[in-house]
DNA sequence: CGACACATGTAACACGTTACATGATTTG
DNA sequence: CAAATCATGTAACGTGTTACATGTGTCG
């Protein structure tokens, strides 16, 4: 293999569609309805998208053209065994740490400290009430969901988990900022 | 603007790299140095990348090569009117939820539920235990930083709460295979 | 000398994203 | 009929990632 990433690979949607093909054949749009009844709302899925995709899937084997397009014009794919394993691969393995993208919050906050001129806590504050409007949207958006349908309650629970951290983490950040001014730079905030 | 995307737009290295050029003119290798002294052990960055983004930040006006090589052949680079207004609107906006990536975690667990043959709980658990041993790395990894190295704290921190709130994620999904499964199908289990 | 760190750079590729072109079918 | 929806596809670009080439300086 010469595409051997150590870290930071997406392939959230390669890997979707292949598991929505794990079932039985389908065709593009059917491909981007199911993706967005699952991850929906969350994350919508632009068709164009989901072409390419396909496209690239069966440039590395793992998915193929059924033939024909089927009784009206709609090209059906299906899983390759090469396909199927990757598949299984991956739902058979978690996903690495090390393979999530970098944090832009993080960086940026982290810039924000180091960087002259910039008010890190300023930075902060403005993160959070964003954060905190949009939890609430989120929850309005779950009651809309029921509880039935596993996978879209869980997307947005995701959603939601991620977020009430990134408030906790801005507030230990703020107070661990608050604390550094008082106790590095007693008198320094009069200069300027 | 032709390049305006809607979502999931990566910019964490160059607005890192631009805001490490803030405080004045820098070259390749201090910037990866300087770069990984903040975010440091969490998100490694290849020197490689450095120049690629550096020529593309160039490209894009947002900074450009101070004169000649200086004293020995190190090529430094300062920020832009362009580039300089680009990090104060970085600074200045909160990070968008819309853009950031698809969490292929929370992909992978929706399509579990709705792959036939996929036990998710078993998905639950793996990413459960290898979130556990994560968390325990970071906690040994954040005992070796001082506390007054802010940005480096608050970037592991960030890590931290976030495994903390997937592991917390995790066991509500669980929860909610577990209560699925016996008021659905209580005796499909013993099928096949 | 040989190994290693410093330093710059390029080529190639994978993935995500959108804009655009094209046609068939349905429906007000 | 016109508009909307369904359906397929392509071209182009931006970002992240790595492998590789190249050279300098230092130190055991």
């Amino acid at each position: 293999m010469d595409t051997a990433y150590a870290y930071s690979v997406l392939m959230s949607i390669k890997h979707g569609l292949l598991a929505l093909l794990a079932p039985g054949p389908k065709y593009g749009y059917q491909l981007k309805a199911e993706f967005e009844a699952a991850t929906g709302s969350a994350w919508p899925l632009n068709i164009g998208q989901v072409y390419s995709t396909l496209q690239r899937l069966e440039k590395g084997g793992q998915i193929e053209a059924d033939g024909v397009p089927d009784d009206d014009g709609r090209v059906v794919y299906a899983l390759t065994p090469s396909g199927r394993a990757e598949l299984a691969d991956w739902f058979g393995s978690p996903i690495a740490q090390e393979s999530r993208p970098r944090d832009e919050l993080a960086i940026k906050l982290a810039m924000a400290v180091s960087t002259p001129g910039v008010e890190a806590r300023e930075v902060v504050q403005a993160q959070r009430s964003q954060a905190m409007s949009s939890l609430q949207s989120l929850t309005r958006l779950k009651v809309t969901v029921p509880e039935e349908d596993l996978a879209r309650v869980m997307v947005i629970d995701s959603l939601i988990f991620a977020v009430e951290a990134e408030v906790s983490w801005l507030d230990r950040c703020e107070a661990r900022l608050r604390k550094a001014r008082t106790t590095q730079t007693p008198e320094k905030e009069a200069v300027q």
